[in-house]
DNA sequence: TTGTATGCGTTATCAG
DNA sequence: CTGATAACGCATACAA
């Protein structure tokens, strides 16, 4: 076997210990536990490795401390502008405790995805998964196996961090009946998503609240092209004020409003949530937002807890509040 | 020591070996070479292996093999709406070569970025780096130690792919050109952006081909806000059209423009670059669609070809075509 | 404070 | 086709 693959000769712990004329594990030590050695012997052997260009192999560090130093995040799909700052917190996060982070997309299929899991077993300490598309059997199955944490996915059992968008929606609605609306609707995101669940829950409760009439509809894609043609049968409707998932189908309203001429906020009013493009519409939009970055950094934090021998359920609520903006107004008379 | 730090009891391969009443070699040949194996041996492994959970441990592969099965793939900032699709393709195409990607981001500092690829190096079998901050000589020196792969970034000898926006800048002038624009202003990105340099050359050249006169100006920050506040910059210039860097301050360009109510494209006109946001805009922007999907693909490739002990030195050029949307329109008479 | 010996889980070599 | 054995690079228990 040619250890050194393709050419270049890694230096090993060994080699520096030689020329530093030291033994291995002195160069070892200089690395782990530099307060064992003398510091003049740290000073020495750390330039001759720095010279060799020595770094640590990661995968026998691993072998022998059982730890990896990489843990994996999964996400449906990382070009979904809701997740690269959760992406970013939570690699930040990680690498602060000293670990790298493996990402892997799942695709928007629970399938792959818990495929994914599976596969990052054998490469991190524990896996981060958000916003998962599976089913909670599989989810249970995966964390019987794995150390497991879940972003905005509620399952009893296993380490969560939830974003509670329910203040933010509800805030939303108050705006609106404030502003002298009595007649909504709710333009839903994916039906196998948890937040859509937990929003429009929100949203109903809260117009009975404030005896606004709802109406829900599902645009035919929870994206900018399904918010854009949905755009359409909301004027329909006869409501004053749209409520949408997210901010991708909320911008995706909001062009299709503009392209039929309807002026925003004066003819008609709309909320989205997320926060992920609301600041640069226009008009930029009133939303929710979403403590994403909260959320990357808490389930690092969660699942080093597991990793470091936490086993008790530990839950993270993080919650949402409603950011005003400009495409709220006044009910047209 | 503890092996399970934590309480995970993870199957080995000898323990599969045991249940199977197998010796340990055979149960990774199941794993690796199937194919020297009688069939009803693998089948009788595998099904031992699927029961007891087993999944080979990645380090101890890698102690053997000389290959992680990782690689790295560094960029200036995840939440850059021009990456997530770029790592998306990278992500996939690894994949499909049996290899994880572990993301780094770099904070749009080249020192940050030198000091994750070095990380990265005791971690991974080699890493692409995606629109270096970085001065030349870091990179070379890190291209010393590392199977390393340049995205966007011109470097003689460093396997690199770039992403040519030439062709599509050039067209952006020629089409304004066609409008009847005969002074336009070029809203300038990152200094020390290899790109931006492409393509105000580019378009240079072609103002100079068609007689028109080009000012360039600086955005304060290359952001929405940068771009939205030159807005009153650029009509203060007298020019009639305006070419972004990118999308991103095209959109604030254009959302600086629609809040001094100024109609694009009648009154205005204006392009962009990446396609990152400019379908989502309203209207629609005319932009460059840079192919960042067949970069990363391509980059992966070229990366697995330095794996494979490909030597030479290996060029990747992608070139970047001109996509009319509708914030293009004839000069206002 | 430092050196020596052993083993982590896997794969490759060689023997059968 | 399958089994025994020796590494891979490092961290640790133990010895000095």
């Amino acid at each position: 076997m040619a250890p050194s693959r393709g050419g270049f000769e890694r230096a090993t712990i060994r080699r520096v210990a030689a020329v530093a004329g030291v033994s291995p594990s002195t160069v070892s030590r200089t690395f782990s536990h530099p307060h064992l050695l003398r510091p003049s012997t740290v000073e020495r052997v750390s330039s001759v490795a720095a010279e060799l260009g020595y770094v640590p192999d990661g995968s026998a560090q691993a072998l022998t401390t059982g730890r990896r130093g990489v843990i994996g995040l999964v996400v449906p799909d990382i070009a979904n502008a809701f997740f690269p700052p959760l992406i970013r917190a939570a690699q930040t996060a990680a690498e602060r405790a000293g670990l790298s982070t493996i990402i892997g997309d799942g695709n928007e299929d629970g399938t792959k995805e818990a495929a994914m899991v599976s596969r990052l077993r054998g490469q991190t300490d524990g896996v981060i998964l958000a916003s998962s598309r599976a089913p909670e059997a599989v989810l249970r199955s995966l964390h019987e196996v794995t150390r497991l944490v879940l972003v905005n996915r509620d399952l009893a059992g296993v380490p969560r961090v939830l974003i509670d968008s329910a203040p933010g929606m509800r805030a939303c609605v108050g705006l609106l009946a404030g502003l002298g609306h009595t007649r909504i609707a709710y333009v839903n995101g994916p039906a196998t998503s948890w937040s859509n669940g937990e929003r429009l829950a929100a949203i109903e409760d809260a117009c009975r609240e404030h005896d606004i009439v709802l109406t829900t509809l599902q645009a035919r894609l929870p994206d900018h092209r399904g918010g854009r043609a949905a755009a359409a049968e909301v004027l329909e409707l006869g409501v004053t004020a749209a409520i949408a998932f997210d901010d991708v189908l909320g911008q995706g309203l909001l062009a299709g409003l503009a392209e039929r001429g309807v002026r925003v906020p004066e003819q008609f009013s709309l909320t989205a949530c997320d926060d992920t493009v609301s600041a640069t519409t226009y008009p930029p939009m009133t939303t929710v937002g979403c403590p994403v970055r909260e959320a990357g950094e808490a389930a690092v934090e969660l699942l080093v807890e597991a990793l470091g021998g936490v086993d008790e359920e530990r839950v993270r609520r993080l919650p949402a509040d409603m950011v005003v903006r400009g495409t709220t107004g006044p009910v047209p008379a």
